[in-house]
DNA sequence: GTATCTGCAAAACATTTGCAATTCT
DNA sequence: AGAATTGCAAATGTTTTGCAGATAC
């Protein structure tokens, strides 16, 4: 990786995605963070480093993300909606317990079922609730 | 079927739920819906029938059936919750154009991938999202 | 210079909670 | 009577919107 701003402004363009320092930063974060975070959590994690961001710009970009299917809203459990980078080769796993959410990787994304005609599949999503080992190993 | 009320009562019962007349008049909504409702449609249908009904106890009801893993929340867009009975062996298609979420029969349920132990699964979903056959055909 | 994006504050919704009244056993 | 459930109204929390100022092209 040589400059990797320059890179994030490179790909946001190609998607028709005007990058902007803001959201070059969210991007950013959500590429390297492995917490499927919500709104709050980017925002809170941000703002030290960008005094001025606002949460509607967090909102604001995320939505934007959203409609160019960067980003997918992974789970919605606790009121907050949670997002995570889109990306069909893997599932999700949410802890009834402590909350986590784990990535699960997938050899193959799922299909539609053979048979099912006319439909234009945008997205998938795979996604587990249970207790992870850690707290399943608690009880 | 020769009681439906009588035979959702012990229905609710033997799960561990007391069985109320909004309670039942909810979960046979459920039953007989094919729109997988948010807690706004419920009410807007269930409220003419019973008129006293509020909304707090649609919300309450359906949390009680959440924890008891009688409903899942099948859908998100668009902020409002919508619900579905419980069943792994469906998935669900959400039509990004007219917002259809539409039944989607599984031969079996997904399941987590091998080599990955530890993990106690409550609940699957799979969910795709796209354009439907007809939103397809019209463009 | 025009269009777009940001940040703030206010508004709009969805959901939860506290409490008194009601219902069920 | 005692326990649980309902309905209302208020509170909470999340997300969206309108608009003025700042930025980018």
């Amino acid at each position: 990786m040589r400059n990797k701003i320059a890179d994030l402004d490179v790909f946001l363009r190609d998607r028709g995605i005007k990058a902007s320092f803001q959201r070059i930063k969210i991007y950013d974060y959500l590429q390297c963070s492995f917490t499927h975070p919500s709104v709050s959590m980017i925002y809170e994690d941000l703002h030290p480093q960008i005094p001025s961001l606002s949460r509607a710009t967090v909102y604001n970009t995320l939505n934007l993300f959203l409609e160019k299917k960067l980003v997918q809203v992974v789970n919605t459990e606790g009121s907050e909606a949670r997002f995570d980078l889109a990306d069909p080769h893997h599932g999700h796993f949410t802890c009834e317990s402590c909350g986590t959410i784990i990535d699960i990787p997938l050899d193959k994304a799922p299909a539609l079922p053979e048979g099912l005609t006319g439909f234009e599949v945008f997205e998938t999503q795979l996604h587990f609730r249970g207790k992870c080992p850690q707290c399943s190993s608690k009880n």
